[in-house]
DNA sequence: CTGTTGGTTAAGCACCTACTTAACTATTCG
DNA sequence: CGAATAGTTAAGTAGGTGCTTAACCAACAG
């Protein structure tokens, strides 16, 4: 469940149109043409992206009219980075283990 | 270049799989073996699982003998945590300037 | 030397992804 | 109204991903 929404968010942000886009909402709502603006590509493909980042929920849109606004949901990168940082916890506490130390020293006499 | 990494570690972790063998990593270097051992897949998968956390750069290997021991390397899960941290510093920026924007028009209409 | 362990390569297959162009809808402007 | 704007849908295509099985090699263990 939770597992499926971090493949999502994690393959979202494997691609560098969609940063840029995910970028660009970090500075507040955009619509679709000001998010494709930036972006070498045709107006369907960035409708795609969209739909890439909205499925991993890190951007939510409306439309009002015939202009759809997207914004950024900032839970779902959190989320994101939430993971990395426990594991990179995990990691330091480990470099505190003697373990490591005879590891690396193994056999090292001269 | 840079952009072309974060691609790849954004990539290597948007399977759960992956992250699974990342997850061993951080208590301590591994075999091949032991970070298939809580996969239900076939060995080979498994080394095309470990070469595509290589070529991120998120892990690092060396053979000895017959076995393959596997570490984390922490620059590139760092590198990944940044690019959101940044991001997620740019939004706050801006809901600190929304709720400026709240506060001086506090009780202006009903 | 022989068998077992740990890993590796190759080939094949079922999806999935990132685009494209063409055609279309719905809103707003003059 | 009619034209321009903003977005949407559909269909096709090239290439990538995540597995599989079969066959293989290299390093120990007995």
């Amino acid at each position: 469940m939770l597992n499926q929404q971090l493949d999502r968010v994690y393959a979202a942000l494997a691609d560098g149109s969609r940063r840029t886009m995910v970028d660009r909402l970090t500075r507040g709502p955009a619509t679709v043409k000001q998010l494709a603006e930036p972006l070498t590509m045709s107006l369907p493909a960035v409708l795609q992206h969209l739909r890439v980042l909205e499925e991993s929920g890190l951007v939510r849109s409306e439309k009002v009219g015939r202009v759809r606004t997207c914004r950024l949901e900032p839970a779902a990168l959190q989320q994101a980075e939430q993971w990395i940082a426990d594991r990179r916890a995990g990691w330091v506490h480990r470099l505190d283990r003697l373990e490591e130390f005879l590891n690396e020293n193994e056999g090292e006499s001269s």
